[in-house]
DNA sequence: TCTGGGGTCCTAGGACCC
DNA sequence: TCTGGGGTCCTAGGACCC
């Protein structure tokens, strides 16, 4: 997890530069996806947006094509901004008196909503292939992982190896990535990125820091707007300026992350390719079309994100100890708060009463966006969240010794007995826990 | 860029403990 | 009671990524 200075010769990393690390990454891949499903759409501007519905203008752009980027859409734009770079075509031959008369068909695109059952059975097979290919595979995002291939090839037949990868993508699910090869995650990244779309980047040992050099300092992993805007006035213009930079000032004004930026802006990055782990949060959020000031239509979005959330957690096997809420007040003002139980629980009706209770703060606000989270996840391994896990549990506090190691939010949850005392809501392992806990809670206190 | 949804990681400050 | 040092956990916000 933390770079940070490192003792010498502890682990194993002596070694770590002859690894070969593959990044490959999807190009546009859900307006691919559309166009695996509907091959009459090859070759045409393609935008699929989210929130949006034929026919809408409400919305964001998730993916365009890149005949449609030609046009200005981006990726996270307004639809109503997109359409207005790029009108719907199929609005041109139902509704054409409407629009602009001398709209050539080359003016035009097609516009489809998020379908991410049919993008992820899409990638599911492009994952098969990349499992096949590595020893070890990082899944970043549905499009995106990372391969360490250092046991499959060599240096010197890489770029051979990466087309074949792209290749058997291609022929078999029909889609194209872009694949980049460098002896280090970050720069394997880059490198997927130099050439896109259908690209292929291969950076060797020793070539990385002059590969990097010329590069913006915003097209660097981990720097965005903000990041771009103060290193520029540092004067830090590309990698190459941060990479002959003193890290102490980057340090100073970026704390972990400044040494970490210059450290790849060097082409030193030691993170193994690693299977990715479990998730850390579940969210679900959604937006009003316009701000809401009156609360009923809020806490019917609370509850049906509460459920929506506490299903997926419950589908995954996972046990949560914090619920979280968030509410995005105009004109654009992110507000959080969380509450955190002494113990893991599986119960939806829990999270429901608990977000209600942290949106109260805003419940008369104008409101644009709300959601709610769990986190704090505790996949309960193979043996379920059995009552014996939680006596080990209780063993493994109470051999502990003092009482000082657990309970520190032991208010937290006398503040919810009263509620939780008035129907047995939870099925499976919940009450149990519950039960479990307060016993826990009452040695604590003894 | 007038702003959609699902995530991760980091930081700062406070509470609390020894 | 006028003030040390080390640590953990929690909340809130922010930057960033896809």
């Amino acid at each position: 997890m933390s770079e940070g200075p490192r003792l010498p010769g502890v682990e194993t990393d002596e070694e770590d530069e002859d690894r070969i690390v593959c990044h490959v990454d999807a190009d546009c891949f859900y307006a691919s996806c559309e166009r695996l499903r509907e091959p009459e759409l090859e070759g045409e501007p393609v935008v699929v947006g989210m929130g949006y519905e034929p026919g809408e203008t409400v919305g964001a752009v998730a993916t365009a094509s890149y005949e449609a980027r030609e046009f200005g859409v981006e990726s996270a734009q307004a639809i109503s901004t997109a359409l207005e770079n790029l009108p719907r075509r199929a609005a041109l031959s139902d509704d054409a008196e409407d629009y602009e008369p001398d709209l050539t068909r080359e003016e035009t695109g097609f516009y489809r909503p998020v379908d991410m059952d049919y993008y992820e059975s899409v990638a599911s097979e492009v994952r098969e292939i990349l499992h096949d290919c590595a020893d070890v595979v990082r899944e970043v995002s549905i499009d995106e992982a990372y391969l360490d291939v250092t046991e499959r090839t060599a240096w010197e037949v890489a770029d051979g190896f990466a087309r074949h990868v792209k290749d058997r993508i291609r022929r078999e699910v029909g889609v194209t990535v872009s694949v980049g090869v460098a002896p280090t995650m970050s720069a394997a990244k880059i490198a997927s990125d130099f050439d896109k779309p259908d690209g292929l980047t291969v950076v060797r040992p020793g070539e990385v820091r002059e590969f990097l050099a010329p590069l913006e300092v915003d097209l660097l992993h981990g720097v965005g707007p903000v990041t771009a805007r103060e290193l520029r006035e540092m004067g830090l213009e590309t990698a190459a300026d941060v990479a002959a930079a003193d890290p102490e000032p980057l340090v100073e004004a970026f704390g972990e992350r400044g040494r970490e930026l210059y450290d790849r802006a060097r082409g030193d990055d030691d993170r193994r390719v690693e299977p990715k782990g479990e998730p850390k949060s579940f969210s679900r959020e959604s937006a009003f079309a316009d701000p809401v000031s009156e609360p009923e239509p809020k806490y019917e979005q609370i509850e049906t994100l509460a459920s929506a959330v506490a299903d997926r957690a419950r589908r995954e096997g996972a046990l949560y100890r914090t619920v979280g809420v968030k509410a995005v007040l105009p004109p654009y003002d992110v507000n959080t708060r969380a509450r955190s139980l002494s113990g893991p629980v599986d119960d939806p009706d829990l999270v429901e009463r608990i977000a209600r209770d942290l949106f109260a703060e805003f419940e008369t606000d104008p409101v644009r966006k709300v959601g709610v989270r769990v986190a704090n996840l505790e996949f309960a391994a193979a043996d379920q969240a059995s009552l014996d896990g939680w006596e080990r549990r209780a063993d493994e506090q109470r051999t502990d010794g003092g009482g000082a190691t657990d309970d520190p939010s032991d208010e937290t949850e006398s503040t919810f007995d009263p509620s939780d005392g008035d129907e047995p809501a939870s099925p499976d392992a919940s009450r149990d826990l519950e039960d479990g806990q307060s016993s826990l809670t009452d040695f604590a206190n003894r």
